[in-house]
DNA sequence: TAGTGGTCTAGACCACCAC
DNA sequence: TGGTGGTCTAGACCACTAT
C-alpha cells in the first residue's frame, strides 16, 4: 500500500492536534516529510497545502511551513434553499403565491440596487409552509429592466427562486443575516404575535454590475441557523 | 510562457459565465482539454479540481465533468471576533467584566454539554463596546472539569475569548444564529427596549469529545452580520 | 545567496461506474 | 468492460524571501 496524500495530512493533523507540534512550531520541510513517510515531494505538498487552505498551518518560501498561533476559523454554510431545509427536516414542503403586483421601484429600492427612476420592478410575496405550519415569507422584487422575461413567468407553478436560478445561473450575491420584530402583516403569514423576534436573510443578486433581485427572507419564531467547524 | 493551473481555470470559468458551456454541459475530458491548452493533464486536473469545489462542475469518473444545473453556493463566514469586528468598524474597541461566578451547573447547561451532576463551572458575563456604546453582551460558561486553570484567570486583564484561544488551540465548535426577544438585563446592558428583536450567536466548544464551553453572544440592536459569494 | 515552497511534466496504475 | 477522473512518482525549473 502506498502511502496517500490523506494519510500524510491526517498524521500531520494529529501532531498538531495532540500537541506533537505546538502553534509556533516550524514542521520539517517538504522533502523531509517525503523521506519520513516514503512518499513523494508532491504528496506532501498536497497534504501541506490543504492544512495551509483549512487555516491550520501558514506556508510561507524560504522560511518554511509553521503551525498558526491561533487557528483560523472559517464558518461554511450552505446557502439555505427552503425547499431542501425543509424537506430535510422530515416535513412536506408546500408553496404558495401571496401576491404579485409589476410597479415602479420605490425609492428604498431604487437607492438598495441603484436602479434609474421610473425603473420597473416585480412586486412578489409568497409562503413557504413546511407540511401546514408556515416556515418561511419570502418578500422578493425583481428588476424587470434587467430580467423582462420574469413578468411573463407564472409563479404559481414555480417558485421564484427556482425559476432565477434556471434564468441567470451565475450571479454575484450579497447575503446578510440579522433580526427583525414581526410587524402586523409578517405576524398573520408566519403564524405569530405581534412584535415577535424572527431571524431575516437579506439577499441581493447582481449579474455583471446590473441587480437582479433583492430578497427578504422572514422564518419563523424560534428558527435557527447552525453549522459545524 | 508555460500554461499555468489558474489560466487553465479562468478560461474554464470564463467560458461557463458567458453561456459558451450553459448549465448541463458535458466538457471534454482531461486529455482532450490538455492538448488544447497545450499542458499537462495534472495542470487541468487541478483547475477542474478547484472549479468542482467551488462548487461549479461536477465530476464523476466515466461519466466526466458536468456543469452543474444550479451552481452550488457556499457562503464562507470568518467567524466573528468582537474586537475585530468593532475595530474593523473604525471604532475603539473596550472590555468590562460585569459577573464571575463558580458554581454548580444548572441542568440545562449539563443536558447542553453532557456534564456529570455536580460539575462545577465558571459562569462569566462580560461587555463589548465600540467606543462607548455597548456592542456585544458575552454570557460565557466555562467547564471547570476540563479547564480547572480558567479558575485562576484574571478574565479582568484578558478577555475570555483570548484566553480560550491560548489554552486551547485546537477544538469543535457548533456555531447557530438565531433571532431573540432582549429580556429586563439584556436590554439594560445593550442600551435598547425589553423585547427589541437581537440577533444572537451561540457557540459550543468541544475537545476530544469533552466540552469546554458555552457562549451566548448577543449583539445590540440593528447588527448584521454579511458576506458576499 | 541559498533554502523553501509553488508548480509543471510525462508517465503510470487504479477505482469507479455508466454503458 | 472500457472510459473517465483520482492519485502517485521522479524529476525539473522557478519565485520568493530570510539571512
Amino acid at each position: 500500500m502506498r502511502t496517500d496524500f490523506r494519510t500524510v495530512k491526517e498524521d500531520l493533523r494529529k501532531r498538531m492536534l495532540d500537541g506533537v507540534w505546538p502553534p509556533g512550531t516550524l514542521l520539517p520541510n517538504e522533502l523531509d516529510l517525503a523521506a519520513e513517510f516514503g512518499c513523494a515531494r508532491a504528496t506532501v505538498n498536497r497534504a501541506m497545502r490543504e492544512l495551509a487552505e483549512e487555516g491550520l498551518v501558514e506556508r510561507k518560501r524560504k522560511a518554511g511551513t509553521r503551525v498558526r498561533q491561533a487557528p483560523l476559523r472559517r464558518v461554511q454554510f450552505e446557502v439555505p434553499i427552503v425547499a431542501k431545509e425543509v424537506e430535510a427536516g422530515g416535513s412536506a414542503y408546500r408553496y404558495a403565491m401571496v401576491r404579485r403586483i409589476k410597479r415602479r421601484a420605490p425609492d428604498w429600492l431604487r437607492a438598495r440596487l441603484q436602479l434609474a427612476e421610473g425603473t420597473q420592478v416585480l412586486h412578489l410575496v409568497a409562503m413557504h409552509y413546511a407540511d401546514a405550519t408556515p416556515y418561511q415569507l419570502e418578500d422578493r422584487w425583481i428588476n424587470l429592466s434587467a430580467l423582462p422575461q420574469a413578468a411573463e413567468v407564472d409563479f404559481d407553478q414555480m417558485p421564484p427562486h427556482d425559476w432565477l436560478v434556471s434564468a441567470v445561473p451565475f450571479s454575484e450575491a450579497e447575503i446578510g443575516f440579522s433580526a427583525t420584530s414581526a410587524d402586523e402583516d409578517t405576524a398573520e403569514y408566519l403564524g405569530c404575535a405581534k412584535g415577535t423576534a424572527l431571524f431575516l436573510a437579506e439577499r441581493t443578486t447582481w449579474w455583471e454590475a446590473q441587480a437582479l433581485t433583492y430578497v427578504r427572507l422572514t422564518y419563523r419564531h424560534g428558527y435557527r441557523m447552525s453549522t459545524r467547524y
